[in-house]
DNA sequence: ATTATCTATAGATCTATAGATAATGC
DNA sequence: ATTATCTATAGATCTATAGATAATGC
């Protein structure tokens, strides 16, 4: 076909197609080929816009790590309101993004994930935080965050692989706890844990 | 060298070297020749053991999952106790398996998961906690286990791949943090996270 | 006869490069 | 001349099977 009148790819439509097919079958389902088929292209085009296969990858995980524009908060928001906006935001990018999150710990540089850490702690203290909280916080919110959004992953992944769990015979005990918490949305009940696990940390440092 | 005189393997000898293979290179280092490299044993004598790759990685999923026997709780222990203990003895193992936590989303299969729930919620009904609070806690103290323990290995991957961040230049505000939280075990650490995430139910629910 | 290893190898990928080709824009 | 695609392909894996071989235990 050779050089077509105008350009069938670029950088963008490559790195989502390798995002949806590492969403559909995690990142064993990567290759630059399967990449070029979703893409109806030949493999060795994906090589013109990215040098090899970790820079697609890397590009992959940018994206990941790519923050939104953040919503506008109250105008009485206070510091725990940003953590909690701040941690949903990333549990939407990462469950947005099946199976991707592993790429983040390879491809992000150092440096970046302590520019974020120091960011945080820097507003935490200019909010009146003791510094002896922080790592507790930081710590804590991102581990709650990521942990939720990958119980999530894994909740899908099972919802796919079979029918419905519920309708299944036994789990009595289960059933009740999950009728007691019906019509929360799974949003809305990570916040609920974000904001215990705050309220919790200042109320015993009171 | 046809048979020899004693066996040179067992399964337990594959998946401990599929388990370190995982460990040192993530779930793309692994393969069953490099497996068999390993154990000095050509590639084609795993499948001896086991009927196939998915065999062998379903193997190590199963002794990441198998639980030590629990530690003994102290008399006087109530059910944060014990929801304290299960967390930090889930946490251990992901943390001596690095690596090979995405393999228990693949090769679980649900009844297990469901059996597990409902084993906790009959617990937590058992000792009096309403049945509206037990998908809080559950949910909660298993995302908060889950990503600490990620966050874990990605901090020992940053570790491995460089020198340590903290004799760097800049980051005041995060080193104050670091300093403020000094002494402290990662095991301590998060033990501390669980109890504040579980003291902040109790006291919303009061 | 069964067991636990081996060598050899078929067949399927995958990564990446070389080099052809035709459209574009100067 | 540069750009964006293609075809062809070298070279490296990997999974899994076939079939040989020698030790074991009945």
């Amino acid at each position: 076909m050779a050089r077509p009148k105008s350009a069938r790819l670029n950088k963008e439509m490559v790195v989502d197609a390798a995002i949806e097919l590492i969403g559909g079958g995690g990142l064993e389902a990567f290759s630059m080929p399967k990449v070029a088929a979703a893409l109806h292209v030949s493999a060795p085009s994906l090589y013109h816009y990215f040098a090899d296969r970790d820079a697609l990858l890397a590009a992959v995980a940018r994206a990941v790590a790519t923050p939104e524009p953040p919503g506008a908060l109250p105008p009485d928001a206070d510091w725990t309101d940003y953590l909690v906006a701040q941690a949903v935001a990333l549990r939407h990018r990462i469950v947005a993004h099946p199976h991707c999150a592993p790429l983040l710990a390879r491809f992000m540089p150092r440096e970046h994930m302590f520019d974020e850490y120091e960011h945080i702690c820097r507003f935490l203290a200019d909010s009146g935080v003791p510094a002896h909280l922080h790592v507790r916080i930081v710590d804590g919110v991102t581990a709650l965050t990521i942990g939720a959004a990958i119980l999530n992953e894994n909740a899908a992944d099972y919802a796919d692989s079979g029918p419905g769990p519920s309708p299944g015979v036994g789990y009595p005990a289960l059933r009740a706890a999950l009728t007691a918490a019906e019509g929360r949305s799974g949003d809305e009940m990570f916040e609920s844990y974000v904001r215990t696990y705050l309220a919790g940390i200042v109320r015993a440092a009171e």
